[in-house]
DNA sequence: ATGAAAGCGCTAACAC
DNA sequence: GTGTTAGCGCTTTCAT
């Protein structure tokens, strides 16, 4: 069965293409009486607007893309959730990307869209990102942009992240407070302005104790290789913390694996701390604590920010909105 | 800026759009120095085609929908995974949706679907999905369709599964032999094939040792709702179980927080097996034993097997493709 | 080897 | 209130 379409509704009904476009839209210029005759006949017939067709028509496709490094992530997952209630609700959709944490991947969705596939981009870029050019494009081609949590410094959009500073902050803290004073800190990406913000943040931290940070402490590692492990663990062996900060869940979820196979306790030996959106963090051994950013607030104002600007006339006014990271504290940052 | 279009580059050479089409479709027709200026032209310009033309005019494109119940599962993201990685060797592109385990969802889903946007869909339905005309009206209409692990008997299509029968026997004797005689047996949705097939292993297995399983251990729980915590709670104190056998990995995430609100011990009070593909499953504490299935695996058979549908000519036939799960044993089902 | 022209299915300006 | 027409950007006959 072929798709019907509306010059087969107009044909059966004697009446235009025009006409039949217009009622199926609800256009109040439509006589009543044929306006029912043609909603009825195309619920009949079963008929679905080609999207196509309306895109390259109108220009706009009411379609959104979501571009996020890792799908397998529980704080990208409720992004995710965030943006789609709220494109639900404004009868937009969803294309959703993910990067592998792979630059080479990230520009090949962004060429993908840029032939004008969607109306505008939600972004978390990979930690690989550094040339933003393909960026600029999307802005140059007029399509949307807004980018969360991984934000750029260089590009000019709305940019949602968390409190990554005071959060970060308050985590150090944390771990100075139980006695700590060896802590790594280990990142995910180096230039991206959020782990440079909990970086601040951690030293800071320390200072704020009056004592010096050790810039050797600190650890970039590149999520979108496997083989890190082994060059955690053997960090791990050199440096021998008392606790270990973590940027990202992957980072963390490694310490357990490497303190296992090597006898360390979490937390006697070890404590850990980490951002992280993880659900189970309550029933994991021990129990993790975690920095939990805001997800699905962040999806939603994300969305709704993106939205607004896809349908404001007027020159859009760039937003820096900041949410709020919650601190929960667990078995893994106890008193040894 | 606006998008540069064919004609545009057609302009400034001095050529026909035609000729421009086929240059960058690298035709044989166009004599070899033309092809160079107009490709130059092109990348220089930043040239991108407009997806919506192309598709309205070859009426395909290149295109495949993930339908999948929830994002936030290690199962469905890397069957992702598995799909992502044959559609980017076939140049295909991937749209994920979810349903969040919402009939209602699902069906919206498929009626965007409907309209053309693509050329075939890989659907795991959820678990209140009875209804299944919407299913037959992708097939009515000549979209291509591959279901995986959820999947429906009365549907026409080739399906991919794993060996839930087999797995879930095992899975159940491994319970058997460690002296469990009261399991709870608990469902996600009740006509599902690849819940009958599980809960019959359960019986069968039961059977075995000579045993008469009682039904009334046996529970269907509704994924979408959110307070079923609450009824499972109560089951689990009305039945006094020595062991429980969840179909899905949210089901015994539910187990870990009722009995350590009840202060049951897993798996010295309770002992637990669920299928699941958590990577985090042998960090939990317990340790969880878990049917892994082969998720990437799945992924990749069921986008193969759709692409060669949707690319062949002939009539299609339908396949049935079974793949293996993997027990991992681990500390929830210990000896007490 | 290249161009002219038709048409995919839809919307919207312009008639009447 | 309805029809006619043009055109979105592309591919693909059919000419030449």
């Amino acid at each position: 069965m072929k798709n019907v379409t509306l010059k087969e509704i107009a044909d059966q009904l004697g009446v235009s293409v025009s006409t039949v476009s217009r009622a199926l839209t609800d256009s109040y210029e439509i006589n009543i009486e044929t306006k029912k005759r043609i909603q009825n006949l195309a619920k009949e017939l079963n008929y679905h607007p080609n999207p196509f067709a309306a895109s390259l028509r109108k220009h706009v496709s009411k379609t959104i893309a979501l571009i996020i490094p890792e799908i397998s992530n529980n704080f990208f997952t409720r992004v995710i959730k965030g943006v789609e209630a709220v494109c639900q609700e404004k009868d937009y959709y969803v294309l959703i990307y993910q990067t592998d944490e792979s630059y080479q991947k990230e520009r090949r969705i962004i060429n993908h869209l840029i032939g004008g596939r969607v109306d505008g981009v939600l972004i978390s870029v990979c930690s690989e990102t550094e040339d933003v050019s393909h960026l600029n494009e999307i802005l140059d081609r007029d399509i949307k942009l807004v980018m969360f949590d991984r934000v750029l410094e260089e590009i000019k959009t709305s940019k949602i992240t968390s409190n990554d500073y005071e959060s970060a902050l308050e985590g150090t803290k944390l771990l100075l407070s139980k006695g700590c004073r060896k802590i790594l800190f280990l990142k995910a990406g180096s230039h991206l302005t959020t782990m440079q913000n909990r970086e601040n943040a951690y030293k800071d931290a320390i200072n704020s104790y009056g004592l010096k940070p050790d810039l050797s402490l600190i650890k970039t590692f590149s999520p979108s290789e496997e083989l890190e492990l082994a060059d955690l663990k053997a960090f791990i062996l050199e440096k021998q913390p008392d606790a270990i900060f973590c940027t990202v869940e992957k980072l963390a979820i490694g310490c357990y694996d490497i303190c296992k196979e090597l006898g360390l306790k979490i937390p006697q030996d070890i404590k850990l701390i980490t951002f992280s959106s993880l659900e189970v963090a309550r029933h994991l051994n021990p129990s993790l604590t975690t920095i939990a950013q805001p997800a699905y607030e962040i999806g939603k104002t994300a969305a709704n920010l993106l939205i607004k600007e896809i349908e404001s006339k007027t020159e859009q006014v760039l937003h820096q909105i900041t949410l709020d990271c919650t601190l929960i504290k667990r078995d893994s940052t106890n008193k040894g």
